[in-house]
DNA sequence: CATTCGTGGTC
DNA sequence: TGACCAAGAAT
C-alpha cells in the first residue's frame, strides 16, 4: 500500500547537510540577498543532467567565464557554445539551452519564468530540472526527483521501484509535495538539495554508506538489506555497428570534416566521413577512381590508424580509421573540386552531413567533434 | 511508455 | 577489464 507511505523527519537529514555540503561552483551564494543567481542555477543543472560533479565543474567554470549572464549567452553563436560543450556529451542540452536563454532574454525582466510551471516550458527543461531551479533559487516547494532522489527515497521506504521509470518518479513527486508540507518550517530547495547530496555521497548506487547516514533509523531498505539493489537496474543493451573512416587528407594538412544534422546522435558536431563494414580494397580502388580524373598525377598513400570500441548508452560502435593522403606532383589538387568528386560518396552518408569542408588543423580546433574521433584526429 | 540521446569514472 | 551508471529530456 502506497498511498500510507510517509517520509521521515528530515531533521537527521537537514543536520547531516549543514555539515557535509560540498563546496560547488553553483552553490555560490550573494553576500547582499542570501540567494543564489538563477542564471547560475539553471547552467548547472543543465550540465549536471546524466553527468557527475566532477565532470562537470571545469566545464561549468569555463562557460560561466565565458557567458557570466543570460544575455551573453542568448547572443552567442551555436558552433562557439557547441565548443564549450565538447566531450561533455549529449549535445541536445547545449543546443537546448541556447534556445531557451535566447527565448528568455527576448522576454522583459518581470515576464521572465520563476516558477517551476513556467520554467517547464523551456526546451531543456523538464520536470527534474523545472523544479531544482525554482525550489533552489527561489524556494518555491516544488519536487526535485532526480536519481539520486529517486533511489534515497526508494530505499527509504523499500520500494521495487526501476530507475528511470517515470510511475516511479511521479510517486516520488506526490511524496515529497506532502514532505514539504507536514515540515513547513524546512526550506523546500534546502531538503531537496540535501536529498540530492545523501545520494552522491553516502546512498550510493551499490556500495551505500549506511553506518554514516542520517537517515539509517528510518530506512526500510536497510533493515530488509535490499540497499544495494535498489533501485532495480534498466534492461537495455548497445546495439553493435562496425564502421571504418577514410581520412581524406591534402598535402598541406587539410582534412575533409563533415558536420552532421543538426539533431539526433552528435547532432551539429563534425566528423570525418564513416563507410559501413569494412574499408576493403575494392572499396579504397572505388575511391581512388572517383579522385583520380580530377587530381593530375595524383599519388594515394593508405595507411592503416587501427581501430577502438566507443560506447554509447543505445550503440556501440567499433570504429577504425585509414588515412587517404592525396599528392599531386604538378599542381595541389583544387579541394572543392576534389569534394565535387566524392559528392557521390559523400551523399552515401549516414547520416547525410550538413557541410563537407576541408580543413586545418587550427580550423579543426576551433570546431566541435564528438570524443570517439580525438584519438584518430591527433594521429594526423 | 519505450527509445534515443555521450562521456568518463569506478569497481 | 568490462559492466555499471551518473543532479534527465525529447520524441
Amino acid at each position: 500500500m502506497t498511498s500510507t507511505l510517509r517520509l521521515p523527519d528530515p531533521g537527521p537529514l537537514l543536520d547531516w547537510f549543514a555539515g557535509a555540503a560540498r563546496d560547488l561552483p553553483w552553490r555560490t551564494v550573494d553576500p547582499l540577498t542570501g540567494r543564489r543567481d538563477p542564471y547560475r542555477v539553471w547552467i548547472s543543472e543543465i550540465m549536471l543532467q546524466q553527468t557527475r560533479a566532477a565532470a562537470v565543474i571545469p566545464y561549468y567554470e569555463r562557460f560561466l567565464e565565458r557567458y557570466p549572464d543570460l544575455d551573453s549567452l542568448a547572443a552567442a553563436p551555436e558552433d562557439e557554445v557547441l565548443k564549450l560543450w565538447e566531450g561533455l556529451g549529449y549535445y541536445s542540452r547545449a543546443r537546448n539551452l541556447l534556445a531557451a536563454a535566447r527565448r528568455v532574454a527576448a522576454l522583459p525582466a518581470d515576464a521572465r519564468p520563476r516558477t517551476a510551471a513556467s520554467l517547464r516550458g523551456l526546451p531543456g527543461i523538464g520536470p527534474y530540472t523545472a523544479g531544482a531551479i525554482a525550489s533552489l533559487s527561489y524556494d518555491e516547494a516544488a519536487p526535485a526527483v532526480d536519481g539520486n532522489v529517486l533511489r534515497v527515497l526508494c530505499r527509504l521506504l523499500d520500494q521495487d521501484w526501476q530507475r528511470g521509470d517515470s510511475a516511479a518518479r511521479r510517486h516520488a513527486e506526490t511524496l515529497l509535495a506532502a514532505w514539504y508540507a507536514a515540515y513547513p518550517a524546512a526550506s523546500p530547495g534546502r531538503l531537496n538539495e540535501a536529498l540530492i547530496e545523501l545520494g552522491a555521497r553516502l546512498c550510493l548506487p551499490r556500495r551505500p554508506f549506511c553506518g554514516d547516514c542520517p537517515f539509517a533509523a528510518a530506512c526500510a531498505a536497510r533493515r530488509s538489506g535490499r540497499a544495494p539493489g535498489l533501485p532495480l537496474p534498466p534492461a537495455r543493451r548497445p546495439r553493435p555497428l562496425e564502421l571504418m573512416a577514410p581520412l581524406f587528407l591534402l598535402h598541406g594538412g587539410a582534412l575533409l570534416c563533415l558536420r552532421r544534422p543538426p539533431a539526433g546522435l552528435l547532432g551539429g558536431l563534425w566528423q570525418v566521413p564513416f563507410v559501413d563494414g569494412l574499408l576493403h580494397p575494392g572499396r579504397r580502388a572505388a575511391i581512388e577512381a572517383a579522385l583520380e580524373p580530377h587530381c593530375a598525377d595524383a599519388r594515394f598513400i593508405w595507411q592503416p590508424l587501427g581501430s577502438h570500441r566507443h560506447v554509447f548508452s543505445h550503440l556501440e560502435w567499433e570504429l577504425g580509421a585509414e588515412s587517404l593522403t592525396i599528392s599531386g606532383s604538378s599542381a595541389s589538387p583544387d579541394p572543392a573540386v576534389l569534394t565535387a568528386s566524392l559528392e557521390a560518396f559523400l551523399s552515401t552518408q549516414s547520416p547525410p552531413p550538413d557541410t563537407a569542408l576541408w580543413l586545418t588543423a587550427a580550423e579543426r580546433h576551433e570546431l566541435a567533434f564528438p570524443a570517439a574521433l580525438h584519438g584518430f584526429l591527433a594521429r594526423l
